[in-house]
DNA sequence: CAAAAGTAAATAAACATTTACTTACTAAAC
DNA sequence: GTTTAGTAAGTAAATGTTTATTTACTTTTG
């Protein structure tokens, strides 16, 4: 039996990957993939039942997955609160700010329904990814240091804007000077922090 | 000369916002549109260049205008800095949670290149139209309550919030209960100010 | 009737997916 | 150890559909 050729599956994916980054997900289809990617269309589908089933996998094992690992490192949840949330911070912004294609990959998945959904159904296995996340903050509610709001509300506050400012990153790529630094980047993390802290702490 | 029929006009626009807001902006065709809104394809092209001229022109007067009229509604540059903060918070939710369609194609400004690059063109209108509130920002940081940092970065800190929270509460529309509530909106509205606020303030 | 608004039907390109075939490798048979 | 049959991987070209846009025509109104 001929064996698999990984190097094909990798091509399939790095392409796929690098034609979303630079030309949007709207102008990825199968035979323009294959071509850049040196296959033929059929080959894609022997990896892949259809263009759904790649784009999900994509999504799931070189954005969600990736991503999960990279805010995770060196995250401890027996870190302080302005600690642990300044590490994701930081994990957040330098995974993105090096891999563009994920960034917009994980754009699309917030707007586009065939993304959003599978981002809904794979739900579960997110919230076993980012349990020490969700403990790390149930932990500092509880103990009265973290405002007393719902998870997903938290969540909201304290990451919504790492995210607004990779935008504007990369907005600023293409200017004569880049306004993100890593130090507004911790500046912003301690406003945030900051804010969502009770008095007293 | 037969005169052009606005109601026409109107049907394109509604219609293409429906198509958007319900099965995502991938699924917006121009005979789909057409045949939705009872005319012909031709119609659509008496009225638009083409599909891109269609698309920035709803994103624009459809989205973009009517969301900064919405933004500014009752706000006052002269307001308490938490007061307009509050004001612009409420005012975006009520007006996003109101006009799904609008949210949606704005999330899609954002990631889609076709949309973002017309975003990027037409930022020296949006420039105009948001100047009061970059007026407001500027006056408190010169007072030295609003804590110095590039514009760009104290408005994503200040109101990348307010659009995961959104994003959130159309979540939570489909579930048995709703978590996004007005007083969630302003608790939430008043943790990010406090933090973007200098000590003793 | 002039002239733009509007239509139905056509056009050509692009699309996702399939068909019919070849290639490359494994492992059993000799 | 060489041959050979089997099988999945892979290909080139075709499929039928959908796409944005146009053509050739009709309608409506000043």
């Amino acid at each position: 039996m001929r064996p698999k050729n990984i190097e094909k599956e990798e091509a399939i994916r790095t392409t796929a990957m690098r034609i979303i980054a630079e030309e949007g997900l709207e102008n990825l289809s199968m035979q323009k993939l294959a071509k850049e990617a040196n296959i033929s269309p059929r080959t894609i589908y022997i990896k892949y039942e259809n263009k759904e089933d790649l784009l999900v996998k994509l999504f799931i094992d070189e954005v969600l997955a990736s991503y999960e690992a990279a805010v995770l490192q060196d995250f401890d949840e027996k870190m302080s609160f302005a600690e642990g949330v300044q590490k994701i911070w930081l994990n957040t912004f330098h995974y993105f700010a090096a891999n563009r294609s994920a960034f917009v990959l994980m754009q699309y998945g917030k707007s586009s329904p065939l993304l959003n959904q599978s981002f809904q159904e794979k739900n579960i296995k997110q919230g076993q990814f980012f349990a020490p996340v969700h403990r790390f903050l149930r932990h500092y509610t509880k103990e009265g240091i973290l405002i007393n709001l719902p998870f997903e509300v938290q969540r909201a506050l304290l990451f919504a804007p790492v995210w607004e400012l990779l935008n504007e990153y990369f907005e600023h790529l293409n200017r004569p000077e880049q306004i993100i630094t890593e130090t507004i980047i911790l500046q912003s993390c301690q406003s945030i922090t900051k804010g969502m802290m009770m008095p007293n702490h």
